[in-house]
DNA sequence: GCCAACGTTGGC
DNA sequence: GCCAACGTTGGC
């Protein structure tokens, strides 16, 4: 069991989009490291949605539903998808300067790799943004 | 809107 | 197989 990092613009789609869908096929991915990470993907893993753009914050958690799969749309069996069901939204949005402001996340991928849009977590940076999600500030 | 970082493409 | 040119991403 896996725990990974999934980036997306909201305006293309969002966490909001997927509790609607209820459950959607990640694809998109063509960067050749972001498809190594997704061959890793197991069925039953976890995953934080994170919003780019404006938003710039982990927004909520989602689980892997499939294993990964070459997209049916496209002719190139490198192009991976996997399956996706929301879990529920984060209490507390875990923006990207609160994780660049954690000493123990300096070498995390996001902050080192900005532009990777599917990365590994491990078990203990998972804890911990949980841990931060789901405390409510106030 | 800008630009740094990164990946990809194509000429040699 | 190298590398310059170009395109894209995403933070600022």
């Amino acid at each position: 069991m896996n725990y990974w990092l999934l980036k997306t613009e909201p305006s293309v789609y969002s966490y909001g989009d997927l509790e609607r869908d209820q459950r959607t096929v990640w694809d998109g991915v063509g960067n050749n490291l972001a498809l190594k990470h997704i061959r890793q993907v197991q069925h039953g893993d976890l995953a934080f949605i994170y919003h780019t753009g404006d938003v710039r914050a982990l927004i909520g958690v989602a689980a892997v539903v499939s294993e990964p799969y070459a997209d049916p749309r496209l002719s190139d069996a490198k192009r991976q998808v996997f399956d996706l069901v929301p879990q529920y939204a984060l209490i507390q949005p875990v923006t990207l300067a609160t994780i660049k402001a954690l000493p123990e996340f300096q070498d995390f991928v996001l902050v080192k790799n900005a532009r990777l849009s599917v990365m590994p977590v491990s078990p203990e940076q998972w804890q911990r943004l949980h841990e931060l999600g789901l405390h409510k500030l106030g």
